[in-house]
DNA sequence: AATGAATGAGAATTCATTCAT
DNA sequence: TATGAATGAATTCTCATTCAT
């Protein structure tokens, strides 16, 4: 892809994610991304197939980055008790830098439109799965306790998630702040990691 | 309301619950609901006032008798260990043995239009609040351990709400079966409530 | 027609005034209707083949009476000169003691759906025959001097209309007072009716 | 306004014209409307915010043009009576050139819809305010005898609107001619002109 | 590539009318 | 006769997508 053609790619997917956070995606038209993204209509078709296109994209290269930024960040860790952290605090702070990401994301994880789940459940996938990994590591060094890892992951995962969703629905911006070593205390009590 | 207005009123409200779990809300049409329901179109509008009313009602109806379950279940439990138990098993049986308020629970929970949330915050927050309390009683017992009561209860809703988001995305109907104490354990890990 | 039948026939038919004069012919359902004359909605069908069949019962039961009323005052009438004040001050008095039957002419008088104006031109047309009938006989006894009957005629109405139209959209209630005289003079100029 | 946009614009209000005055406002869809225009129901709406605005502005306009040419015609005039006989002649000779917007005129200028008989009084307002001028003027001048001016403008405009309501009943086309000697005869009458 | 006017399929909702009670 | 719940045809308007410029 060219240079200019790859900008305005991204200057659309920038627009959708603000404006598919503001009104939803069914709620929100086209013309109000292309007008956001300062294009014409006509122009978004060039970018992509169509609507459900542009979410799709959007959520893959959005959580793309996303998990990436989260690999980047637990290779530097040397136990499972610090990759775990470092997942939590990567987890918000990505979020907190982009909220509408996180608006987008509490919405759109949860369509129940066949083709977008489908769609969706790619990236997400992969994020489960890394977080799978690294608890199942643990487990086998023995780093935690934990009898069964899906159940640690939706555990974990789904903690994240609530505490995220309450954040993104309240207006305060600063709800996030310190609640990572609140949320890293439980996931050490369920996985049993001793204080040590 | 008489008898068979009340009839109709919930077989049209049953109807919704099947087709949006299937369809999702905005890509169910009215017509959808009145073919399931077994009604006209216009039938439809004797009863709600319009699409949201019957995706808000059909919220607060299934959420209410959900909350109302969860707390029937619980005045029985002497400790807070057994009511963190109970509500596990409860929340689960419920949505084991009505799938679809399970999809739309997961679908709807998360819809962006300003209004729909605002309409649907209601009873979820009481369920939240029915959490934090027996949490918070857990507390001033001294039967667990929790710093944070909202940390506390985000963490427990996300675990059973990403147990049920998996289920119900894999079609395996019997997954919930004995993850009950394997997500019990792991609460019980998190609260810090002795083995006993 | 039996004493109750036909009691609550011309109760439909007032409430149908009422309604068609406040909402209008097409913005005014039927169930409004209903409920003004405190019958349930399908007892109307009982009285009416449809709707359009209220409108055009309702105006050539009105349109009838009116004509008739005025038809009784100029018998008494000995000159075309009384019998011309006698129409203007008839007009004016029945509009008056009946307000919604003036909007509903206003209103119906000009009804392009074409099924509705053919049912509406008989009574209306019977009313300009009687006046162009005194407007000829006046002639012809040389009381007035009029060149083409049917141009007088359209001049006496219209101008009747026009007085009653403007009556009706402000909402002075008394504005037809003191009327007729000026109503009279400018007829009696047009008409060539001398001083006397 | 560019000049293919303006003439869609008048395309569609010209269709939207004849299609009120065959169908009458409230039993022609607007579908209608477009297809006699030559384009899709959706582009109505680029044009127009719904189906009342097409109303609204489709009397606004031509009643405006309407205006003007009388307007036009009569600073021509150097007495009263030249005044009164040339609007006579102009309000015919336009209503005769645009039957079809005699037929609106006839029919709309009697909604009873509260909102669209808002819209449409401002500029039926002006013209009465047009003629109640000349009259006014014509009483100063002592070209005319009038004890009141809105009785006089009410019988002025309401015989107009009386004879061309009977021509667009009538399926004549040529009824009008030579009315308006007739008319203007019975006005010279009225307002006492003399025969000079 | 970019535009944005035009398209027209689609969907929610209304309401005159019917009919079982 | 009377009811009023139920019907479903009909209609306005929206908006994703296309295509001539």
């Amino acid at each position: 892809m060219s240079k200019p053609r790859e900008e305005k790619y991204h200057a659309i997917l920038d627009a959708a994610t603000e404006a598919f956070a503001e009104y939803g995606y069914y709620t929100c038209q086209v013309s109000k991304i292309a007008k956001l993204a300062g294009v014409a209509d006509g122009t978004i078709y060039l970018y992509f197939k169509n609507k459900e296109d542009i979410l799709v994209s959007l959520f893959s290269d959005r959580m793309g980055r996303f998990i990436q930024e989260i690999r980047r960040s637990i290779v530097q860790c040397q136990t499972t008790q610090e990759r775990i952290f470092c997942i939590i605090r990567t987890h918000f702070k990505q979020m907190q830098e982009n909220r509408s990401l996180a608006v987008v994301t509490q919405i759109e994880l949860r369509q129940s439109d066949p083709k977008i789940r489908e769609a969706i459940s790619g990236p997400l996938r992969e994020y489960f799965h890394l977080i799978e990994q690294v608890l199942a590591e643990g487990v086998e060094k023995q780093e935690i306790v934990l009898p069964d890892v899906k159940i640690g992951r939706q555990m974990f995962f789904g903690t994240l998630d609530a505490v995220i969703s309450d954040w993104v629905s309240s207006k305060k911006p600063r709800a996030l702040e310190g609640t990572e070593d609140l949320v890293f205390n439980l996931m050490r009590g369920a996985f049993k990691i001793s204080e040590a």
